[in-house]
DNA sequence: GCATTATATGAAAAAAAATTCATTTTTTAT
DNA sequence: ATAAAAAATGAATTTTTTTTCATATAATGC
């Protein structure tokens, strides 16, 4: 190292050091060092630059946030919540309500509007969710109900625990997600008290939602909505999955299909429009549906387990 | 951890991140997380506080800054410059001379007055040192001379190497340091030239100064100044040691003896008055005069190796 | 349950830090 | 050596951050 060098980075450790470990403001370290303090303001930027100084985070809680950072970065996501794996589905649930109570206790407020969407993984957040403070919110579901007696995955309860526990107001959606017709879907659609549930869906700020496949597994076959032969007939045609049954491919498009007519459900576009649109979702199956919603701006916001962040950008 | 608790630390760690390592403002992280600026700041500061936050000074230059800091905190300096040891005097010279040219690159500028004291370690520094920039200051000796032919430790010596060094000028103290009697130094003390320079003395923001010891290898016993007789008397009164030329215990106290008298130099009152009072010398022998030096405020930077330094910090 | 104390909050003010810009200094090329 | 280009500098401006202060929220004791 030349001598000058030396001198300099002699000088700008010695800043460094004053101004991150002794914690003096720059006017004192320029004074003491007989210095302008423009020229420590510099000092430290170039100290940064030469990596003189190393920042790093680390806390118990800090297991996932640098992959959530990445996350963030790769899919242009507002943000990434990631649970540690567990072979146990309870635990994922557990530990996704907590960052989800998190989340909320940040972009929720008195007078909000929440819409949420279907499926197990909501219906399991918002049985263990536990509001850090309450929040007068209303919640509204985002699509007609999937349930069938003995397999609840209906959106107007997940609505109204959740509004329950924050202590607020849940409206419900009177109406099946799935009709026998298009004709059937057109004329719920405009029954005023679904439409009045649409028109309150069409001003919220934040949604939380959930993406499902469309594998031989998928809760839709067990409620009896769909057939294996519809979902066949889906992937024929390039279908990834669904966001808030809302049918995309890969890339993130809602694809035209046979069945859309019949659905009732907020529609990409509206969907597209909210602030906030959380999607919390796991597992290999899901995958590809995940990959095609944050693509397709479908979602902005993660909710996943640490495997299933692993193999997003993995595949990204 | 219990869940609040790890709810926090998430969020601490992600603004964290989202602070030192992505390099988005404060501002920026508020409107991401749906937080307040104010929040942000505070969030920070508290993750710094719980040490989510680390930061390390690292540079190949860094070696003893953690030492020199100590130093610093430990015996009250402005400064402290340490370098490496060596078995090689003149390694620790040059390299002396290297850390004093960075520091008077800093603490010197154009009309400035340097006051210069005497020594191996002063002598050898001035040979070595070279310049950052050429600086057009005043060098004045703060003492007379102490060199005999054949054992040069001239003050006028060292004062006029840096002053052609730096592209300044050097007044030069025409009388020995040590009188033959209290009389001869009035004398000497009133003559003009004599005069006139300790008039330019009192007036220096920086000193440059040695420290000795009195030992029987001193060189002021080489150069004849004193007697074994003489040290052995300033060692039975408590002496520690001397700051260009003051006889000063190991608290720092001038020690009032038979010698002052005789003696021609800046008096301590003085020496304390100047804004940088920079002090250098390593070596077992000089521990207990550094000792004082800092303690009675004779010094305020001081230049030593690491081996001074750390047995300096042992007898703290 | 209610009152009291402690803690947390955000808007505004103050302080600190980064950037801009005009100038000087240093380096490089000739 | 001198001129041209590049880099460094510090005062002033702008931006960012911290602190203050008044208010609101939550925790604790009675």
């Amino acid at each position: 190292m030349a001598k000058e060098d030396f001198t300099e980075y002699k000088l700008l450790s010695k800043i460094a050091r004053l101004y991150y470990i002794d914690d003096l403001n720059q006017q004192k370290i320029a004074e003491k060092l007989n210095i302008s303090r423009t020229k420590v303001s510099r000092s430290i930027s170039r100290a940064k630059q030469l990596n003189i100084v190393s920042i790093n985070i680390n806390s118990p809680a800090d297991e996932f946030t640098e992959l959530e950072s990445t996350l963030e970065k790769v899919f242009d996501l507002k943000e990434c919540l990631i649970v540690p794996w567990s072979e146990n589905d309870t635990e994922i649930y557990r530990n996704m309500a907590v960052l989800v109570a998190g989340l909320f206790d940040r972009i929720l407020a008195d007078g909000d509007t929440l819409g949420v969407g279907w499926g197990a993984t909501l219906k399991n957040i918002s049985a263990y969710i536990e509001p850090l403070r309450k929040i007068n919110i209303q919640t509204v579901p985002l699509l007609g109900g999937l349930g069938r007696s003995g397999i609840e995955v209906n959106t107007n309860a997940v609505a109204s625990i959740i509004a329950e526990k924050y202590g607020g107001t849940s409206y419900a959606m009177h109406s099946p997600a799935v009709l026998d017709s298009r004709q059937a879907r057109r004329i719920m659609e405009k029954d005023s008290s679904v439409a009045e549930i649409f028109k309150m869906a069409a001003g919220i700020n934040t949604a939380l939602i959930g993406l499902s496949d469309i594998g031989q597994q998928s809760t839709m076959i067990k409620t009896g909505n769909f057939s294996i032969e519809d979902f066949k007939y889906l992937e024929s045609i390039g279908i990834a999955g669904d966001v808030n049954l809302i049918f995309i491919n890969e890339e993130g498009q809602p694809v035209a299909n046979d069945l859309d007519s019949r659905l009732l459900r907020l529609p990409a576009d509206k969907l597209k429009n909210v602030k906030n649109i959380i999607g919390a979702a796991y597992g290999a199956s899901k995958i590809k549906v995940l990959l095609g919603a944050m693509k397709g701006n479908l979602i902005n916001i993660l909710v996943t387990d640490e495997k299933t962040a692993g193999q997003l950008i993995k595949q990204a």
